[in-house]
DNA sequence: ATTATTTTGTGGAATAATTAACAATCCATT
DNA sequence: AATGGATTGTTAATTATTCCACAAAATAAT
């Protein structure tokens, strides 16, 4: 099975189109040209044709592509289409603001769990879920078949908890934790490194006032 | 005053170089070539040595580089070795998670007020500021000469709020909000679009287990 | 039905990013 | 001081990404 490999910045575009065909679907807008979306979305019509066309073809010529398929193929490419269960690894106000995010739910993201190691918070709930202790989450993940977990806790905690994590039959981390972890190939690590983010911004505030 | 763009490629990866050369500086480590920290950071020796060199050379041939030295110039490049004034726009949980950084302080970046359209917020404390309302942000901007508004607010709030800030002298917007923002050029944006990176994930679990 | 218009899918050109290779040059040792 | 070894800075080659241009195919209009 050794489809054509697609790049990460293809990849990474298409959360940007299908949050762009959800607006124009709740709209009521029903077709669209790469041209029009083009306009919208400030990038090239070309490389929209070629971001869907490594799926293959979703549009049909002289018509342009419908909004509401195209919303649907894009899900399934993503992998959204499907539930992914999902606990979070440290309860403080960042693990509590990703676990409030509405959003996620309706994407498809169910928030099972919650881990920390303060025994205060044992059982205080976020969102109906109570936090366990953190010794529990191995027996926790391997009962409820858990898919992702989400690292919001410090990076000197994290690098040892992905080494737990890797053996129970979890799948993807999402880590918030400044440090790159180790893992197996066979798991997916997605890094939000806030604070190299904030770098960047204020590089280009530099570069700004160079400019101006 | 039209010096050689820098990609935004090689900036992105700046941060994490300098996260790096921290652990190492904290180790006691003085110096290290470039094919050291490739072992290290998992990036080719050639790629670092090009990073660096679109800034002038930092190293000397035979030697390697200065760890303390190059952690220096790049905290200047990053323009992180000044001090920059934030508010939080949007007091709820990622808002308090953000404030909470500490590790955001040691960088130089100072938080000094929080704001939100919730009146029972007002008067509560965020690490000794206080959350006030909302229609304040544009006069506080201006008595204190702030730098960066981090916008954790919905999305549907997030646009006028945007437009708002632009006309009070602040310099760049974090923007944690699922929408893009349309700013003017001297406005720099710095988007951090959690959904995004959650469906990207979810996509490269998809492709995980279709390869294995 | 025929023709004109629209718009995709796609091959190839242009641009950008990454990697390789190596001469220049500095450090360390004798 | 001279020699050998190490390692950068930099040019060239390679690979990846983006953009252009147009034939093919469908829609819309007459």
């Amino acid at each position: 099975m050794a489809e054509k490999e697609i790049s990460q910045a293809v990849i990474s575009r298409l959360p940007r189109y299908f949050r762009y065909l959800g607006d124009l679907k709740e709209k009521g807008v029903e077709r669209i040209s790469s041209q029009e979306l083009s306009d919208i979305m400030k990038v090239t019509a070309s490389q929209i044709r070629q971001d869907f066309n490594n799926f293959g073809g979703f549009g049909q010529q002289g018509y342009g592509y419908n909004v509401g398929y195209l919303y649907d193929e894009i899900s399934k490419i993503l992998g959204i289409d499907k539930e992914h269960s999902l606990i979070i690894i440290g309860a403080g106000h960042l693990g509590k603001a990703l676990a409030g995010y509405t959003n996620f739910n309706r994407r498809g993201f169910v928030f099972k769990g919650a881990f920390d190691c303060n025994p205060e918070l044992y059982g205080t709930k976020i969102r109906d879920v109570e936090v366990r202790p953190i010794t529990e989450v191995e027996d926790f993940i391997k009962k409820n078949k858990i898919e992702i977990a989400v690292l919001t806790i410090p990076k000197d905690q994290a690098v040892p908890m992905a080494h737990r994590l890797c053996g129970c039959g979890i799948k993807a981390i999402w880590n918030f934790a400044h440090v790159d972890l180790e893992v197996p190939d066979y798991i997916v690590v997605e890094n939000v490194h806030l604070s190299d983010s904030l770098m960047k911004l204020s590089y280009n505030i530099n570069r700004s006032e160079k400019n101006n």
